[in-house]
DNA sequence: CTCCCGATAT
DNA sequence: ATATCAGGAG
């Protein structure tokens, strides 16, 4: 098995580099929290095409915290999840500015205790901000996972560790931008393109597909 | 487990 | 019509 991964990894690092990439436009911390807190069952183009009027409107951590909620609801409708959104946007910006300083703070336990910020948000901000190796298991990291054979865990929390365990440290963070790429162009959920994806001999589904049978 | 929720691809 | 999108909270 570690074998294949090292080779995985490596096709990998060939297709999309290995260099890590954020999807959600932003300009310092606070902007990526807010990105992030909206792109909860939302494609990131979206996210940055609302975010992108957001900061203009709103462009410091004191005026986003002190935005009308109804307003700011409208602001970024089009996300869904708006109400819950723009709740929890006001709720962390506002710890931000009244328990950390103004800063985004950098523990796990820290950024979840933020309100909408569980281990995913907390881990695209150790990772983007403070290059803290972590890895972010969104649902193109769950699902492609998976397939992969690194996990057969259902719970995030446990894929995240059980990935932390199978994948070499210096990978966990661009895993992460190499997968959700992978997820968005060629393993997509719905009609997978197996037939144009270079991990179909690593993959139960994309053999069966494509037909190649490397013995795993 | 359920709810939050609009936009888009299939 | 239905599944899915850089999920989180009760």
């Amino acid at each position: 098995m570690a074998k294949y991964i090292r080779e995985i990894l490596q096709l990998l690092d060939d297709y999309y580099g290995a260099e890590y990439r954020c999807y959600l436009s932003h300009e310092n911390a606070w902007q990526l929290l807010t990105a992030t807190i909206l792109s909860a069952q939302c494609t990131d183009d979206r996210v940055n095409q609302v975010t992108k009027e957001l900061f203009k409107k709103y462009d410091t951590l004191e005026k986003l915290a002190a935005a009308d909620i109804s307003e700011l609801e409208q602001d970024i409708f089009s996300t869904g999840f708006y109400r819950n959104k723009a709740k929890n946007i006001l709720a962390s910006t506002n710890m931000l500015l009244e328990k950390f300083e103004g800063e985004v703070p950098r523990t796990m336990e820290e950024l979840t205790s933020l309100p909408g910020v569980g281990r995913k948000t907390a881990n695209v901000i150790r990772g983007n901000i403070y290059g803290e190796p972590s890895i972010v298991v969104d649902t193109h990291v769950k699902r492609i996972s998976k397939k992969l054979g690194f996990t057969d865990q259902e719970d995030p929390e446990k894929i995240e560790f059980e990935l932390m365990k199978v994948l070499p440290k210096d990978h966990w963070i661009s895993y992460n931008t190499q997968i959700i790429a992978h997820g968005r162009t060629i393993c997509t959920a719905r009609k997978p393109k197996c037939g144009e994806c270079f991990l179909a001999g690593y993959c139960r589904e994309g053999r069966k597909v494509t037909g190649r049978k490397d013995d795993m």
